[in-house]
DNA sequence: ACCTGAACACCGTTCAAGT
DNA sequence: ACCTGAACACCGTTCAAGT
């Protein structure tokens, strides 16, 4: 029965106040981290890598992190940063709820090794904290109260990150197919031969460009999460 | 420009028919890896430690399976086989739906390692399927139609996971913290001082119970999804 | 048909030593 | 204060060889 406490690398002063003169700094690193993130996914970032990429040693980077999971809160933090979560004030609730939705959908999308992060990784970087207050700050103009305005922060959220990081799932696994994917989902529903209901939806999405598909899936499921959460705010 | 086709363990057929004699099956290997995952998590679960596990040499389950990856198609789809997809014809479309979501949650909870499959791998397993064919058997009964079924069906998962995931995240970050975690908050709440609404709100949520508050949590999404998927339904 | 062992190309991390 | 190199304890995977 360990009894070791939780560390965050948001619970710790860098080592450096980013702004001396020798040596490399967090955001050095985090920018490269984030190049090689995108270039070669979650699998590609080690820390041997991005040494080499910073043009020192492999193990340097040690000076500046405890350890690669300190480097993987940095770079998620950089992704909340991407995300625009407007004035609830300016544009009514809703729709503030709708955009932050969409654009954390394209935000994951974009750096798709964040798929794998979230839900890992507690967010409490500066950025994530920003977005959590503004997000926080819509429920609150939508009229709820209490523990509700967290409860209706995390139904949102929950759908969009349940919603976008299967899509990441199956793109990466579809990577490399040159047609349409017709084969493919032949294929599926071959498996799914035992189920006749199943299968004949499977080849029903056809003629659809899958990438479209997913949009409206995303705005269906988006306007039911929020009709479901406004109807809880009529007593 | 690789052309290399995806893909699934379920896309062919296992090397032993499952009733043979000699050496082992892919059952003993599934359930010998079931073990050692909810024993050590992912992280846990080596090539070499199964082998041992299995009184084999390290390399031996390559004979059975392609690569890890594989393995873990297989213990994934073992998840869905334990989650209860009730028929909508006897309860009603919208208890079949409510009993479905809280069961793929606590089986997340039961075998927290799964957190880190679902979204990575494809759900094409026997059980997966099952599973789907249930629930869209249920969004179709409530009324939808054509692409709307999925779409319902893809809302409520993506709600399920992306609540049941993060949960199991600070779970497993807390782990080893003996008392209720007020330091822990603390520091949180010391982290977001520059949001005077956030760290009030991290700080009110002091004496509550961190899994009854889950819950609650929870069963308000639930019902809100429901709720904005029912509203679909009134044209 | 099934399993082994050695080997390859990687990992994250530690630590004494350098400047 | 910052960085290096060697070393440790791991990985997944391949493959020739055994039975």
């Amino acid at each position: 029965m360990t009894s070791k406490q939780y560390n965050s690398v948001w619970f710790r002063e860098p080592r450096k106040p980013a702004g001396s003169s020798p040596g490399r700094s967090r955001e050095e690193i985090v920018a490269a981290a984030m190049e090689l993130l995108d270039a070669e996914g979650l699998a590609g970032l080690s820390m041997r890598k991005l040494g080499a990429r910073l043009g020192a040693g492999a193990t340097s980077l040690y000076w500046y992190v405890a350890h690669k999971d300190e480097l993987l809160e940095l770079v998620y933090d950089e992704i909340w940063g991407e995300m625009t979560a407007p004035d609830p004030e300016e544009v009514g609730w809703r729709n503030a709820a709708s955009i932050v939705a969409h654009s954390m959908r394209q935000v994951i999308l974009r750096h798709r090794w964040s798929a794998d992060l979230i839900g890992r990784l507690p967010a409490l970087g500066p950025n994530s904290l920003m977005v959590a207050d503004q997000t926080r700050k819509t429920f609150k103009l939508a009229g709820f109260a209490g523990a509700d305005i967290d409860y209706a922060n995390a139904t949102l959220t929950a759908f969009v990150f349940g919603m976008t990081i299967p899509e990441v799932a199956w793109d990466t696994a579809m990577a490399g197919y040159d047609y349409d994917g017709d084969d493919l989902r032949q294929t599926v529903a071959k498996v799914a031969a035992d189920y006749p209901d199943l299968s004949d939806a499977i080849s029903a999405t056809d003629y659809e460009d899958p990438r479209v598909m997913r949009e409206l899936c995303f705005d269906f499921g988006l306007v039911s999460v929020l009709d479901g959460l406004e109807r809880r705010l009529v007593t």
